[in-house]
DNA sequence: ATTATAGTTGCGATATTATGAAACTGCGCA
DNA sequence: TGCGCAGTTTCATAATATCGCAACTATAAT
């Protein structure tokens, strides 16, 4: 692969990342891990405004993490690849590895000084 | 863990997606998964101002992604982990995934219809 | 047809991010 | 002590994201 056409996946990868920035939506993929779930379903775990839901799930949506079926009056929503549920549970990994390292390290530099504060 | 704790660990994790979330950031990660490297390694490579290269680079420190030593002059940038490698390139494979059906989808539109600009 | 329910979209205020330019810091060397 | 290079930080500006509210659309029930 060329320079340039590194650089678009690269810009298309960092869109998908931006849907994936966000506590909200973080949620909602962890509930739809569960499996298919329709709006009012989401609507009822998440203390959220409704229109507010609907964005970000367009926003999931657009960027091909989730799909979205109409059953009656209800929209249901599904992951677009199990392998979404991978990668967050990767990250989540290695962000509270990361947590682990730094409380270690603060730890140490209390015990260390045998004070707070100084540094 | 309860609700609000879990919230909390979506906030963090989005607060690391949201690093990952633009493609300089992301094109640093690919050079680093290469191995250890100087900024001026990495400036040379990329296409891009030293001032932005440095902001880029802190943001990465900062969540956790990425470690720096010094040796002399230089500052030597590394992956903080090797499994940051592995959670971009599962999410590198959804977006091709994504990107292989709208491609099959919009082919077949147009091959369906004879016509392109209808619908 | 009317009304109710489920979900989406547009809008405006607010906040966050990306970027280059310029100023600054820290290290090594004469 | 002072010069110079490698990186970092600050600042101003433009672009983008978030949220609640209100208006809108689509399906179902009466």
């Amino acid at each position: 692969m060329g320079f340039e056409e590194e650089m678009e996946v690269f810009e298309l990868q960092a869109e998908v990342c931006l849907a994936l920035a966000n506590p909200r939506r973080l949620q909602i993929l962890g509930l739809l891990k569960e499996g298919e779930r329709s709006v009012a379903q989401m609507l009822e775990k998440m203390g959220i405004n409704k229109a507010n839901l609907s964005q970000h799930l367009s926003v999931l949506k657009q960027k091909g993490l989730v799909m979205s079926r109409r059953e009656g009056g209800a929209v249901y929503y599904r992951l677009a690849s199990p392998r979404i549920t991978e990668a967050c549970s990767i990250m989540r990994d290695v962000l509270l590895e990361t947590l682990r390292s730094k409380e270690r390290i603060s730890r140490s530099m209390v015990e260390g000084m045998g004070a707070v504060g100084q540094g």
